[in-house]
DNA sequence: TCCATATGACAAGCCTGCTTTACAGTCGCT
DNA sequence: AGCGACTGTAAAGCAGGCTTGTCATATGGA
């Protein structure tokens, strides 16, 4: 799945360990969904569009289908 | 966690099981997302949210923090 | 009454999300 | 060269999402 996470936290200067910090997650998790190893479940990825003020469906790029 | 999903397919009269088929799950995911049993992944959400022509922030209720 | 449809729930099994620990590579600075 | 901060990735382990199969219950119609 594609996100904008990584350039969404770069653009407000914050780490992958600070962003994890910040939500409660670990920093390796925050690397993960950004290389797209894994999707992030339901509720981190509400708490990140949260986060960056946004939605989840701005945020995060999923498939017609 | 809450959702509006049983509000929303009952509103469109259909049963789990056709909501299912309809997304490519199971009607034991829609019954055990409906129950609050466990979260739908993301991906699941957005499909659902999509379904009924809303966000995943308006059908999904999650708590502040 | 009998049958079909709908729902709720459980179990086993598989896959994935997330954790901690750990190692390696890059970069900028001194 | 050495150091600190950042990033990428891997392994082991636990929790949770989803599947198929199954059983039980309720409801409405012929």
């Amino acid at each position: 799945m594609e996100s904008e996470i990584r350039v969404r936290r770069q653009a407000v200067g914050l780490s992958q360990a600070a962003l994890g910090a910040a939500l409660g997650v670990s920093r390796q998790t925050i690397n993960a969904i950004e290389t797209g190893r894994y999707d992030p479940s339901l509720v981190l990825a509400v708490r990140l569009a949260r986060y960056f003020e946004s939605t989840v469906e701005e945020v995060f790029h999923i498939a017609e289908k």
